[in-house]
DNA sequence: TAGCCGGATTCTTATATATTGAATCGAT
DNA sequence: ATCGATTCAATATATAAGAATCCGGCTA
């Protein structure tokens, strides 16, 4: 498949009130960062550069920056484990963590006439402003995900929860695209 | 005026285009 | 050494999602 993975993003919940400013004095990872009159979340990576984990006092985190499933696993293991060795929450703690989006990236064969492809494909469901941004938006109803086509031929895929709906977006977008030309 | 609701905030990542700012270069 | 000039690197533009807090505006 020629859809490949940019960024997984996940969220969970400690279940647990935190306080932010205890923990980043605990905390010892490569990487920590926390200014509440920034922002209210603390920043954590396990790995410089690596994915970022964004903490809230509700205990509740989101998880970014993974580049494949398996790295936003050992990242949600690593932080879980960090926090039952500080002792903020006990080893098995149930966390509900879920993927909630999946960013792809793909490339159609040839080069994409972008005002022929909005009309194409519906100029409800497409924006293109060139003059704003390059790319053409596509939204195709009830696919869940959006697309971003490029003249070039390259394609983002981006807003869908797991990686068979990105793939099946994309090739929706193909074969309207082959349809087309 | 109180309270509520909605929008912007922060971060990550691919993508491409314009613009801006910085930096280096040749010449004076 | 300094001044136009050129080149390069960086940033804003736009997309999605999660989180909580902020502030503005609107209604009761």
């Amino acid at each position: 498949m020629s859809v490949e993975i940019a960024n997984v993003v996940g969220s969970g919940d400690l279940h647990a009130e935190l306080e932010l400013d205890a923990l980043y004095e605990d905390l010892s990872t490569p990487y920590i960062e926390y200014n509440p009159s920034n922002y209210h979340g603390l920043y954590i990576r396990l790995e410089n550069p690596g994915p970022l984990i964004t903490v809230y006092r509700s205990g509740k985190y989101i998880i970014s920056g993974c580049s494949s499933y398996e790295q936003l696993q050992t990242t949600n293991d690593g932080f879980l484990a960090k926090m039952t060795e500080l002792g903020i929450i006990e080893q098995g703690r149930q966390t509900g963590f879920q993927v909630q989006n999946v960013v792809c990236t793909a490339a159609l064969d040839e080069d994409v006439k972008l005002n022929a492809l909005s009309i194409g494909l519906g100029l409800e469901s497409t924006e293109y402003e060139p003059e704003q941004f390059p790319g053409l938006i596509y939204r195709p109803s009830n696919l869940g995900a959006v697309l971003l086509v490029f003249a070039n031929g390259k394609v983002v895929i981006t807003g869908a929860r797991d990686l068979d709906t990105a793939e099946s977006t994309y090739e929706h977008l193909r074969s309207r695209v082959q349809e087309l030309f």
